[in-house]
DNA sequence: CTAAGAGTTGAAGTTAACTTCAAGTCAAGA
DNA sequence: TCTTGACTTGAAGTTAACTTCAACTCTTAG
């Protein structure tokens, strides 16, 4: 019990993450470290279960800031069980149909839409594949970089 | 002809775009403007086709730079056909396909991973679904904002 | 005991994609 | 002509999610 702590080096190596990047979250609050004597921070193994979690709800598409609501919602009692994981981890599915949904319908709308001759961007599948009014502005729109490739030379 | 050019307040309601978003793609080189003799834009319609290319670029999740230059693609001595607008699109098929397959591996694999066993978190299909070595750091991982929601609040 | 690799801090820098601001100038209907 | 809303500019600000830096301090193998 409490014993085989892991340094930061050694959490950087298992989970992926700059040693940089677990000395952000803890700063904001998403994961937690013991200090040694000299002041060295000191990991409990479950910290790996959590940056499994952050990590993966990024690729969900969550912000840090909702990662924190969400893991907010642990018990903070105890450790949390595979159950609690499952939980809260169970709300992605509706977002993930969603993001599949859109996606879908862009790339079977793409070659109809794309080069067709409709002006009226605002109702173009392309410009809004969930057919809402798009009266607020554009904002940035991303890709997690691990879906990305470099654009193909096209023949 | 040349006649009916549209002030940026036509082009940003007709397109959605912010003007200063316009302002900012006509520095970047995106879209081109023409001036009045007291220095206004404006603007021909063929830019909306272009702000529509744009903005379905960034939905597959291009980034400026790439929409540069694939609009570099397009032929400068004349106006690009509808052949044209398709033919660069086409390549995004392959990319949304690769992000539709992502998607649906990390969906289909939440509930079985996010609250396994497995703390081998560089295997394990959520961190990394395209089942490669996770060797480069994690980078910030974003998805749409027209795909996102808030967390729901799970019951 | 000592060297050196690993870890510490706060502050500042980075990147993309815009937005906001201040201080004006232009265009067009009445 | 006048007025007023639309437009102009360059510079600086914004946000997320980190990274980099400088100047130390710890820890541990030998």
């Amino acid at each position: 019990m409490g014993i085989d702590l892991l340094t930061v080096g050694e959490v950087a190596a298992r989970s992926g993450f700059a040693s940089s990047a677990l000395r952000f979250y803890e700063r904001e609050g998403l994961i937690l470290a013991r200090r040694t004597d000299g002041g060295q921070r000191r990991y409990e193994r479950s910290v790996l279960r959590r940056l499994a979690f952050i990590r993966a709800a990024q690729h969900v598409g969550l912000t840090l800031d909702e990662v924190r609501t969400a893991l907010s919602r642990l018990p903070a009692s105890r450790t949390p069980t595979r159950a609690d994981w499952t939980k809260i981890s169970r709300s992605w599915r509706k977002r993930l149909d969603s993001e599949i949904d859109a996606l879908v319908a862009l790339r079977d709308g793409l070659d109809s839409c794309i080069g067709c001759g409709c002006l009226s961007l605002k109702t173009c599948l392309l410009s809004n594949p969930h057919d809402e009014a798009a009266e607020d502005g554009p904002g940035a729109v991303y890709l997690p970089e691990w879906l990305r490739e470099p654009v193909p030379a096209d023949r």
